[in-house]
DNA sequence: GCACTGTAGTCCTCATGAGGACTTGACGTC
DNA sequence: GACGTCAAGTCCTCATGAGGACTACAGTGC
């Protein structure tokens, strides 16, 4: 794979990689400090640290200053793409059920430009519910999430507060505002994460999110919500299954 | 944006950024040479590099070794997510159609695991037909991609040319196995790009792709055709549109 | 038992210096 | 005019050296 002419941190970093494929250090685990590297490989400290900066913007370690370097567990969780009104299906691949929720906050807000963008003049004052998902098993948080919903339908309701919803949130809406949701446009876009999303989903900066802007609409075309959804690029999977028979309008060999 | 105790490759990154965000260079054009930044901002070649190497793995900027480093010009890309079997909509905002199609190759290949492991075992004989789409706006290419489709229906006919096929793939398909497509299941992924693809794509190494593997079945379950995409993730958009009626199966409320 | 302190180990920042590899374009030769 | 050569400008690699910041842990004093 590496030529024998490949500098030496990338032969290095290659090396690294294929041993921690191998399971030697185990995700998780601490690799060697980067002094013991340089005596291994008899090189500098820079370039070994060269080395594993390659790897740590490919996700493969992550460094914590006075701790460590230690193998990042880049299992993926499964999303469905379309799983946001909760279909009836019971599909144990689905990780994301077991994920703990939490609402950051519920507050009236001015939305950024990108979502003022998508609102119809008078929904522009709404109540942004920020969340985060945790995943119980590893402990980290694994989505980040904001649900911005048109102030005149739920000014003054239990959604100003941070308490979890007694049911899908979607239904509350349709309760509220006495309109069903009819249609909805995803975008789907990968990106670097923000400073906030950093923090909260503990991430090295630099990071690419996969970011998803959900758009849901009534019969007359309103928005009765707009949803985002961040997750760490490399440990999500989104799935998608659907019938061809709806997409495939006509067969030309049959007209 | 930048907190004063900042490191110092960390600032000169950020001023460089917010130059560029704001015209200076512009998309395409040539930055100052590494040694000009030196001498501006003060500090060693190291730390300019290092700045540099920030926005490098963010994609903001590329280097070319004895060239110079130039702005990329970070424009995305939109393609619908079920836009496969092109239903008739002319949406504008869809560049996609105006990609020049070129087929690199057409053969028999042994399935990389990944795809064997979707394949009925009758029709792991398979027939590879790769692809690439430039942009003849800018001359790059946009995507890259793999149609795997059984050889029990495909060997011997004109699909193992890499001539451009007469009418839709699938509709070739259909007609060469007398089956109907009539279920798909999509996966999304965000990778690091391969050697190959960093070739084909001419992308920076280390650099973020898209890849959606797809799987088209026939009534009976049989695979039609796997086919695969990768796009550089910085540059693409993906957009779907639908109906909620199919998706909300019951509404509680309603019980 | 508790809080504080010091120390060792770790990763992080940054300077200096040197050589190499690659591309372009000017120049000279044929 | 075509071709090869050369030099300048560029980014790339890598060594050495030094100091700093952060964390965990053992030890100390109360």
């Amino acid at each position: 794979m590496t030529s024998a002419r490949a500098p030496k941190y990338q032969r290095i970093a290659d090396a690294l990689r294929s041993e921690i494929r191998n399971g030697t250090p185990p995700a998780g685990e601490r690799m060697p400090a980067e002094t013991d590297l340089v005596e291994r490989f008899g090189v500098s400290l820079p370039t070994v640290r060269q080395a594993l900066g390659v790897l740590r913007t490919e996700g493969v370690i992550e460094s914590r200053q006075g701790i460590g370097t230690f193998v990042r567990d880049n299992r993926r969780l499964q999303r469905r793409s379309r799983n946001r009104y909760g279909r009836a299906r019971d599909d144990k691949k689905l990780l994301t059920a077991h994920l703990r929720h939490e609402i950051i906050s519920a507050q009236p807000e001015e939305p950024p430009q990108e979502i003022s963008a998508l609102l119809d003049e008078p929904t522009k004052r709404i109540l942004v519910r920020r969340r985060r998902l945790i995943n119980p098993d590893t402990n980290r948080p694994e989505e980040l999430g904001a649900s911005y919903l048109p102030g005149e339908y739920v000014f003054g309701t239990f959604l100003e507060t941070t308490d979890v919803v007694p049911k899908a949130l979607f239904l509350c809406i349709e309760d509220l505002s006495g309109k069903r949701y009819v249609r909805a446009e995803d975008k789907w876009q990968v990106r670097i994460a923000s400073d906030d999303e950093v923090d909260r989903l503990e991430l090295p900066t630099g990071t690419n999110v996969v970011h998803l802007t959900h758009v849901a609409r009534a019969a007359d075309d309103t928005v009765l919500e707009i949803s985002e959804s961040v997750w760490p690029a490399d440990r999500v999977v989104i799935l998608d299954e659907y019938d061809l028979n709806d997409e495939i309008s006509a067969r030309p060999s049959e007209v």
